[in-house]
RNA sequence: CGGGGCGUAGCACAGCCUGGUAGUGCGCUCGGUUUGGGACCGAGAGGUCGGAGGUUCGAAUCCUCUCGCCCCGACCA
């Protein structure tokens, strides 16, 4: 790995200087590849206008940043206030967002960077539509799946189609259609593709939204440990692409949820603003998903058992809690929580709704992707598929059980699907609901007294709790998800027959993983680890200029020249430079400057300059230094490249 | 989908309860004075009050419907 990071830079020191005496040496990553493609083409077209318009473009007078001084009213995440204030993005609708010319920069050297990494491990771009028809989804059968979370339409002929939320079911056709040969294995493809998915709740800005930008690269193995070793160099990758994004991240286990398949990475970016939550442990590396997360709890001790169940009303009792204070109830760690839910299953054109009780202890909370996941192992047992998992009404609960919730129980209950969570196996001398309004039962061994369906992890971890590698106490902290990588097997080539001979000459289905990354999210991810009080701090690696040359006063002559000069050479030298020159007092370029987070500023005021110096600022420190102003070109490359050396330090 | 909140000038908001000439700050335009952390003075431009219907002599204001946005929950590769 880090032989294929050396090669890298040493790929990226090589470039060479292009036509427009614009030099990407010294190591400084430009994001060339989109830019110089841009240019090739104004360069054909409109040879004379060139120099002007490249002049313009990099100066704040002609450059669109529309930047807000009162925070927008709808803005809630810091990201979110950011983004909109330093004139980044504009919202068009709920979950819909315009990039404007800083943050289209940015994602663009996002994206280039994701570029490099990815053909680090010989991972191909593909391009492939937004647009798909419902048969390749029905194929794989996520077209029921998806339910209204995907984006429906039908063309002019009635034909139905979809806006894409991912794309295996695209990549898996290609495959089968062509991949003949475990000779042509492996195959690692990938695109830089939007998706559109009609969230139910679009929110926080970029953080969820209905149309994102979406990495999402497959890889195609003859077997298992081909499969490992595309994951591994996707992992590897991902590590790589986060850090020189500037960003922490924590790699955790996570559930595979509707995706299918088997081991199953998240790259999380620890922040309030996150929906996820981690659990972690300071002491070893355990970290995973809280979908997933497990812990080991203190065994408590039940007495002996006694060989009676015993009913005693309990008049007004609702709650775990209502029963820990009602004189005889019991501590909620000695009681069991019962939970219906209507578990949804489908089989070909059958549907049906199965009751099923979750049984957890007292003082636990039920995680309902745990829950789903033991569901539909059990409603898989008898060959249906899990649509769907809901709590299941007051009424259905009453029809089922014979009382409401507050009072309700397994003991002796047959009908419904009965799922205990792990720690509750050998318990005896337990409270639960009678089934009966106002009714306890006291007494209850959970083998004796309850058949249950299944056993299973079903619960929460919590702060403070046992670690399942070490005696460390787990941490739970909230997490935004920026990455997701998968093995997910054989389930989409099975389902759309993508196969091809083994050495033994036999058909076998290709192996699949699948590798995905938020491209807006590492946007905003970044914002949200990386601002102060006055605006953004940009990690340089993606920020939409790397310097803001600022004169402070343009009416001085010797200020304007001065900055005119710099502005040609910082260019000159390969620096991406946004020239402040309009015609602004000092204190609102400042504040712009800091606003949308340019990593440094060469300030030139009218003062100091007579002295000979200009003033070099870190918008990270917010320290500025007075520097010789004919030393400037060479104090910014130097800091532009150290910062740069302090971002990929992590991986040589 | 359930609960809550909000739609009035580019932005942030007041006005609504108690119906009667649509306002404040910032931003914008012009003139002048200023010029190192979001200047000052003067003069201006800018609003179908989200939309439709109703009540009324008269509706931003009251009533009904509707659309949109935000937040909480449900949901979420």
């Amino acid at each position: 790995m880090a032989g294929q990071w050396k090669d890298l830079q040493a790929r990226l020191s090589s470039r060479g200087s292009d036509k427009n005496g614009q030099s990407s040496g010294a190591g400084i990553e430009t994001g060339a590849s989109d830019r110089s493609a841009l240019r090739a083409v104004t360069d054909r077209s409109c040879p004379k206008n060139r120099k002007v318009r490249e002049l313009e473009i990099m100066r704040w007078s002609s450059y669109f940043i529309p930047t807000l001084r009162e925070v927008p009213a709808d803005a809630e995440v810091i990201s979110h206030k950011l983004l909109l204030r330093a004139g980044m993005v504009r919202q068009l609708s709920a979950g819909l967002y315009s990039y404007l010319p800083t943050a289209q920069r940015s994602v663009l050297r996002i994206a280039a960077i994701i570029r490099e990494e990815m053909e680090a491990v010989g991972a191909q771009e593909f391009f492939l539509t937004a647009l798909n028809p419902a048969e390749l989804w029905q194929e794989s059968g996520r077209w029921a799946l998806m339910g209204p979370n995907m984006f429906r339409l039908k063309d002019r002929k009635g034909a139905e189609m979809c806006l894409g939320m991912t794309h295996e079911e695209v990549m898996t056709d290609i495959a089968r259609r062509e991949l003949r040969s475990y000779k042509q294995l492996p195959q690692v493809w990938y695109q830089i593709q939007t998706k559109f998915r009609d969230e139910a709740r679009p929110k926080s800005g970029l953080l969820r939204v209905r149309q994102f930008t979406m990495k999402d690269a497959y890889s195609f193995d003859v077997d298992q440990a081909g499969l490992d070793q595309s994951f591994e160099a996707q992992r590897k990758a991902y590590c790589r692409i986060f850090s020189r994004c500037g960003l922490d991240f924590e790699i955790v286990d996570a559930d595979s949820g509707a995706m299918g398949g088997s081991a199953s990475n998240e790259f999380m970016v620890y922040t309030d603003a996150g929906e996820d939550l981690v659990v972690s442990c300071p002491k070893c590396h355990y970290a995973a998903n809280l979908e997933k997360a497990t812990a080991r709890i203190a065994p408590i001790d039940d007495g002996a058992e006694v060989a009676q169940i015993e009913k005693f009303p309990t008049p007004g009792v609702r709650t775990i809690d209502d029963l820990v204070n009602f004189p005889g109830g019991a501590s909620a760690d000695r009681q069991i929580k019962t939970l219906v839910f209507i578990a949804v299953a489908a089989k070909g054109n059958d549907a049906q709704n199965r009751p099923l009780l979750a049984l957890l202890r007292g003082d636990h909370s039920v995680n309902e992707a745990k829950l789903s996941n033991a569901a539909a192992r059990l409603v898989n047992k008898d060959g249906w598929e899990l649509v769907n998992l809901r709590a299941a009404h007051p009424e259905e609960i009453h029809d089922l059980l014979g009382a409401h919730p507050g009072s309700l129980g397994a003991v002796g209950v047959k009908g419904p699907l009965v799922i205990v969570e792990e720690s509750l196996r050998g318990r005896q001398n337990m409270t639960t609901g009678a089934n009966e309004d106002d009714h306890h039962l006291r007494g209850v061994a959970v083998d004796r007294d309850i058949e249950p369906a299944a056993w299973a992890d079903l619960r929460n971890v919590v702060e403070g709790e046992t670690c399942p590698k070490c005696d460390g106490a787990l941490h739970v902290a909230k997490a935004l998800e920026v990455g997701h990588i998968f093995k997910l097997g054989t389930k989409y080539s099975v389902a759309m027959g993508a196969s091809v001979l083994n050495a033994d000459g036999k058909e076998t289905p290709v192996i699949m993983g699948c590798y995905g990354i938020g491209v807006e999210r590492i946007l905003a991810a970044a914002i949200e680890r990386n601002h102060d009080e006055a605006g953004i701090i940009f990690p340089i690696s993606i920020a939409p200029f790397q310097v803001i040359l600022s004169p402070l006063n343009m009416k001085d002559e010797e200020v304007r020249n001065l900055a005119e000069q710099l502005y040609n050479s910082l260019r000159a030298s390969g620096i991406e430079v946004l020239f402040d020159d309009r015609d602004e007092r000092a204190g609102v370029k400042l504040n712009d400057a800091d606003l949308v987070g340019f990593p440094f500023q060469i300030r030139i005021g009218p003062k100091k300059l007579k002295e000979g110096l200009v003033e070099f600022y870190d918008r990270a420190t917010r320290q500025s230094g007075d520097i010789a102003a004919d030393s400037a070109i060479e104090v910014t490359l130097a800091r532009v490249q150290a910062a740069y050396r302090q971002l990929n330090e992590r991986f040589v």
